[in-house]
RNA sequence: GUGCCCGUAGCUCAAUCGGAUAGAGCACCAGCCUUCUAAGCUGGGGGUUACAGGUUCGAUUCCUGUCGGGCACGCCA
């Protein structure tokens, strides 16, 4: 059996009421089950059902007939006919006709389509909540980008998609732990630490010439007037001491042009030795500080955005605990490492990776390679059944010397899973807006988030497939019209929460209406609408793609546009007003979840 | 050069592990507020799914090749 069909998907978890009553897809499939039996008892295919893209085709429709066709050697058609002889009958089946081919279409009775909306509000945030994970664990490990700078738009997107990822996942039954990896020991951080000690110097007077490859940001001349006021003057070293022994800046005349990038990098790398040695341990104060400071922001930041985490994993504490030098050894002793060029190598190309791998420098220092490893070792043997990593696009290639160094250390590397998120490029005013890392020009998550607001950026992120590059449009993002996405769907939300309002009873009860009179070819529209929101879950789980998510609501606040258009709720007659209010009670509570899962707040008003 | 990803309406993108007539929004055209929010709705035109083959009942989807775009190819992280 192989996974995410609706005989699992529809197995509504909800162990509080009927823990026993099969959802109805489940019950339409058993009746294909029974069929299957009499017809080919002995076929090994798959029992599934499908749900039609076209109105007219039922509200669910089988292939069964054309893919046996071949091993029983009939013709489809004659096959679908003694299928549908040979289903049990049942009341929530109106009709059942071929079609086509040889597709099998279900149409159910207008009670059972029905009933879907006191499902949806006996379930109220329940609803949609499918068992395909089985309460595994899964940890989903996101953004993780280097404490060194504020996030720019870039980590925004993996932002925006890992956290709707990881909710979407819970939805659909994992148990979910959602982490970044912090990567507070690399060389990185130490420039990050000499760039703010030379913005301190600067204030003490010092002409040292700021090196191009530092950090530039007004962040860390900032983090230099904190240095001061805690430190006072302590900190202060003279010139020719901080730059004793380095080369000197190289102008970089062009871009691309290595043997200046070379030497600017000696330059900072002597630097940072210098730094070191001149402060003791003062050092460790200005990089203390600035890891402090920058993941702070960094998480304010993110919870501003809606992002929490439940684990903040520091790459040090690898180094630490020993278990960097550990994973190591344990690869040595499986013979998988080699000594070449006074580095040691670990042996990835027998794993599939293209070439080998340095994990420890012939200068004694581990690669971030193999923190990366032991990081990931750790997280196996954390008991993680599942283990996602969000990684921006440009990573690609580092799949499969992690996975190649998982497999040598005895782990299922199949377990690990890799969702790329493709570059973004913002627009304004039709045109791209440039961005530059290198002089710290780029926007920041912070920027975009107080210009377009959370929800707008939040569902715009995710509204793209995350491998695909996304142009983000600033004035659309920002545009209060029924242009923007985000608004329309928070509008059918909004609308449907000012009728309720203007009604003014208690919505409580809505969930026990009796809904015969609920007959427009509209209403049943919505009613399948609701339906398919577990199956939208489970596809946004399965395939990691919460955009599919944000499809499913724009269809259904669609949906709801056209029948409040096309339809008074609030009529004189009762029981038609009751089941009107009734059925978008249940579209709203979907809304809500939906948008919740995706970040993005449901107003009820606006 | 090698590897990975991508190529769908004028633009931005969908398309349920290979399914029925490839769908939305924007833009363009024509309509709808004395009624629960017009941030809305109704209707219309618009396609050789980059190209050429192959696999099969059936291909946007899978395979091969060509063209075009992006990314990666470090004893950086």
């Amino acid at each position: 059996m192989r996974r995410g069909h609706y005989n699992v998907a529809f197995n509504q978890t909800d162990p509080m009421t009927e823990p026993t009553l099969q959802s109805l897809p489940e019950r339409i499939l058993a009746l294909f089950r029974d069929a299957m039996r009499t017809v080919a008892p002995h076929a090994a295919v798959a029992v599934v059902l499908e749900r039609p893209r076209q109105a007219g085709h039922g509200e669910f429709a089988s292939t069964l007939a054309l893919q046996l066709a071949k091993s029983l050697q009939r013709p489809p058609g004659e096959i679908a006919a003694a299928l549908i002889k040979a289903l049990p009958p049942s009341p929530l089946v109106e009709k059942v006709e071929v079609a086509g081919p040889g597709f099998i279409n279900v149409f159910l009775t207008p009670a059972a389509k029905r009933s879907v909306v006191t499902e949806v509000l006996r379930a109220g945030s329940r609803w949609g909540a499918v068992s395909l994970g089985h309460g595994r664990r899964v940890q989903v490990e996101f953004v993780s980008s280097n404490p060194t700078g504020p996030l720019h738009v870039g980590h925004g997107r993996g932002a925006a998609f890992g956290a709707s990822l990881a909710n979407v996942l819970a939805k659909a039954g994992y148990e979910v732990q959602r982490e970044y990896y912090v990567n507070d020991a690399g060389r990185q951080m130490d420039i990050l630490a000499v760039s703010t000690w030379l913005r301190y110097l600067a204030g003490f007077g010092s002409k040292i010439p700021f090196p191009p490859n530092g950090y530039q940001g007004d962040y860390v001349t900032a983090m230099a007037d904190t240095l001061r006021k805690t430190c006072g003057h302590s900190l202060f070293r003279a010139d020719e001491s901080v730059l004793d022994g380095t080369p000197g800046i190289a102008p970089l005349l062009r871009e691309g042009d290595k043997e200046a990038e070379a030497r600017n990098e000696t330059h900072m790398d002597v630097l940072i030795a210098n730094a070191k040695s001149l402060l003791g341990d003062g050092y460790k104060t200005v990089h203390q500080l600035a890891l402090h400071e920058q993941l702070a922001d960094c998480r304010e930041d993110l919870e501003a955005f809606g992002v929490v985490f439940d684990r903040w994993f520091s790459e040090q504490s690898l180094y630490d605990d020993g278990s960097v030098a550990r994973v190591v050894d344990r690869l040595a002793a499986g013979g998988h490492l080699y000594d070449q060029d006074g580095a040691r190598w670990f042996r990835s190309s027998a794993f599939g990776d293209e070439k080998d791998r340095v994990v420890q420098r012939e200068n004694g220092i581990f690669t971030y390679f193999a923190s990366d490893i032991a990081y990931h070792a750790n997280k196996f043997e954390r008991g993680f059944e599942r283990v996602v990593d969000v990684w921006g696009a440009d990573h690609h290639g580092y799949i499969p010397r992690v996975k190649a160094a998982l497999t040598a250390l005895g782990f299922d590397a199949g377990r690990l899973h890799v969702p790329l998120v493709q570059f973004v490029s913002l627009y304004r005013h039709g045109e791209k807006a440039q961005m530059s890392t290198r002089k710290g020009q780029f926007v920041t998550l912070r920027e975009l988030r107080t210009e377009v607001g959370r929800d707008a950026a939040r569902f715009f992120y995710v509204l793209r497939k995350s491998d695909q590059h996304l142009d983000f449009d600033l004035d659309l993002a920002k545009s209060e019209s029924n242009d923007n996405p985000v608004y329309y769907v928070q509008y059918a939300h909004a609308r449907i929460h000012s009728v309720l309002q203007k009604w003014g009873g208690d919505a409580a009860l809505l969930a026990g209406v009796p809904l015969d009179v609920l007959d427009s070819p509209q209403e049943f529209v919505l009613m399948q609408w609701l339906r398919a929101y577990p199956e939208a879950v489970e596809a946004a789980a399965r395939d990691y793609a919460p955009h599919q998510l944000a499809f499913y609501l724009k269809d259904l606040a669609a949906a709801l546009h056209s029948y409040y258009n096309a339809t008074q709720v609030l009529v004189s007659e009762e029981p038609r007003k009751l089941a009107r209010l009734a059925l978008i009670a249940a579209v709203a509570v979907v809304l809500r979840d939906g948008l919740q899962l995706l970040g993005v707040h449901a107003p009820e008003s606006m």
